[in-house]
RNA sequence: GGUCGCGUAGCUCAGCUGGAUAGAGCAUCUGCCUUCUAAGCAGACGGUCACAGGUUCGAAUCCUGUCGCGAUCACCA
């Protein structure tokens, strides 16, 4: 049973002894810096069942405990609040009784599985600042599932199809000359992208010229031939028009090979892929059952809705009266092929952005009324656009924020402030390198996750992200600091005799940090929030260093203390580096 | 217009399942490298928690309304 368990049971049962009254619960809460203590229980809520001074009933709880729990060595009422002081020896004990602190907090993995969708990239157009976030974000809450004991999947879902894909493949036939991306020397992804803008800029210059003739913008808009093109590619493609798919292949091929790149020089990877065109159809049959179960109903039209006005919402489109998929039903397709892939899910996080909180409510409620019982465990991991101060990124006017250019400039920020320091000249020019990138991966990294993801960011390239205070490389270099402090330490005599040990008030501070890193992994899980995890993280950092600075750990003659202060140390850098890579952020050795 | 989200220090954000005097970082200003990495530490300055009501012993936190910002309400995806 954990300490707050016991202190809860032995105030009810004090109150039960002392007042004859039976409480419901015990508000506990770490106590606040500026009094002393290190748990409180909060008396106010008992008045409702013991009637008397709130001063009183503390002191009188408070000489209860420290009769009856071992643990607690003294207390003191201020107002309403009774604040309990823990001996030394049982954080010592604690502390102790941790064996290894790289798994401590973890929990063995469970059988049901959660499958985690993100990324979620259409063909067209390179990964940007976007995507990143998106990208963070689901890898982040995947990690932090696993280790809070759930099986996961890590999945996306291609949107490989459709008129804009057809776009730019239709630019690259009229204006690519055959270019390839080994004869540009350009990411298959770049290159493709670019013939994405190309099209629009043609598209835009003819519905000037229609214009010029006379033509409303709406006509000029769907009488534009280069829009008519890429319809009619759109339908060869579906058709299965052999030359048609062949240049669609290849496009895609390059895309792929270029989003691979991206996402392994930002160090997150999928266990499964889900293509847009395998699935897009799949969804149908799904609706057909729909139809005979009553959930669904077909209007006059042939087309098929879904009716949610009971459940507040409008009626939806669920299948075009052409008979056609529209984005529902290939969802819909997508959700209960992944079910039959993998039987072991038991639910789904969906990373998409804000923009469909309304898609995904309708979604998860379709699939509810259809009756999958896994569609109880499906939530939207919605999170906010990232802008610029420009306004939004648009990829077709080419008003992003690419991905890859931003890992590059957050490296050659790292660099410059590493080369201005010049700590790691002795480095190899490669493990320089690789360092630069850790260092500045890990402030965007950190930059994007700290912020819950409901707000949207907005993000300034002209002002780079921070490198000091609560970011990721001021929380790297606590760990190469402590790093440095082992290296120097040696073999250090395990056996910690402990008995006439005294604490020191900012070790104590540490140890109450560490030990609350299990609830933080659980509440960050139920919450599918990194951020907590980096908040949590620059809590114990910040603790660490104030430590750091005004304890001696290696400068001291008593080696009980020095191996006390060393072991403390190596499991504050254990515990960063096991936070840090929840986040998906890799720690240095030195930096 | 309906629905959803957000609004906390000059800026970026914590805190939001109600608890004590609302916390960090950046910026500005003071100190601290002949001792373990100064990407650090110690401190100062900075607040009508958008506004107005309500519930409560107690509200930044919960409820209602108002204002501001954003998103969404397609036989697009």
């Amino acid at each position: 049973m954990s300490l707050s368990n016991t202190i809860e049971t032995q105030i009810k049962t004090a109150v039960q002894k002392l007042y004859g009254a039976n409480l419901e619960s015990v508000e506990l809460q770490p106590t606040r810096k500026d009094f002393e203590g290190d748990v409180t229980a909060v008396v106010f809520p008992m008045l409702r069942v013991v009637k008397g001074n709130p001063v009183q009933i503390g002191e009188a709880i408070g000489n209860y405990l420290v009769k009856n729990v071992l643990e607690i060595e003294k207390f003191n009422v201020v107002q309403g609040f009774l604040n309990i002081v823990l001996s030394d020896s049982y954080y010592l004990d604690f502390f102790n009784s941790v064996e290894d602190f790289s798994s401590f907090g973890k929990v063995p993995q469970g059988t049901k599985a959660l499958m985690v969708e993100y990324s979620s990239p259409n063909t067209n157009k390179p990964l940007h600042l976007g995507h990143v976030r998106n990208v963070l974000l689901g890898y982040s809450v995947s990690e932090i599932e696993k280790a809070a004991g759930k099986k996961v999947y890590k999945t996306q879902i291609i949107n490989d199809r459709g008129i804009h894909i057809c776009k730019s493949m239709l630019a690259w036939e009229k204006f690519g000359n055959g270019e390839t991306p080994d004869a540009a020397d350009l990411k298959g992804d770049k290159l493709v992208g670019n013939y994405y803008v190309k099209f629009d800029k043609e598209y835009k210059k003819q519905i000037e010229e229609l214009k010029a003739e006379g033509k409303t913008e709406e006509e000029a808009k769907v009488q534009a031939p280069l829009i008519n093109e890429a319809q009619e590619m759109l339908r060869k493609w579906e058709a299965g028009d052999e030359e048609t798919v062949s240049l669609w292949n290849k496009m895609n091929g390059w895309v792929y090979k270029g989003f691979e790149e991206t996402y392994k020089s930002i160090g997150v990877d999928f266990d499964f892929y889900y293509y847009e065109s395998d699935t897009y159809l799949l969804g149908k049959d799904i609706i057909e059952e729909g139809i005979k179960k009553d959930v669904f109903f077909m209007k006059d039209d042939g087309s098929v809705w879904c009716d949610l006005t009971e459940d507040g919402l409008d009626e939806k489109l669920v299948l075009r009266s052409d008979g056609t998929a529209v984005y529902m039903t290939q969802d819909i397709g997508t959700a209960v092929q992944r079910v039959k892939d993998h039987p072991d899910v038991g639910g789904m996080i969906y990373t998409v952005g804000n923009e469909q909180d309304y898609h995904f409510k309708v979604l998860f409620l379709i699939l509810k009324k259809l009756g999958y019982t896994w569609a109880e465990n499906l939530f939207h991991l919605s999170y906010g656009m990232v802008d610029l101060p420009s306004g939004k990124m648009k990829s077709r006017e080419g008003t992003v924020v690419d991905a890859d250019d931003l890992i590059a400039q957050m490296t050659d920020t790292a660099r410059t402030i590493s080369e201005e320091l010049g700590k790691i000249d002795d480095f190899s020019q490669d493990e320089k390198e690789s360092l630069y990138r850790m260092i500045g991966l890990g402030a965007l990294k950190y930059y994007i996750l700290k912020v819950d993801p409901k707000k949207r960011i907005l993000f300034n390239p002209e002002e780079s992200v921070d490198f000091q205070g609560n970011t990721g490389p001021f929380i790297q270099y606590t760990y190469a600091r402590i790093q440095s402090i082992l290296r120097k330490a040696g073999e250090i005599s395990t056996a910690l005799d402990l008995a006439s040990f005294k604490i020191h008030p900012k070790e104590k501070e540490l140890i109450k940090i560490i030990q609350q890193y299990p609830d933080t992994i659980q509440l960050a899980a139920e919450n599918y929030s990194p951020a907590l995890i980096a908040n949590y993280t620059y809590d114990l950092v910040k603790e660490f260093n104030s430590f750091y600075q005004n304890v001696p750990i290696l400068a001291t003659d008593n080696e009980t203390e020095k191996a006390f202060r060393v072991k403390l140390s190596e499991a504050v850098a254990e515990i960063i580096k096991s936070a840090f890579k929840l986040l998906g952020i890799d720690v240095p050795e030195r930096m």
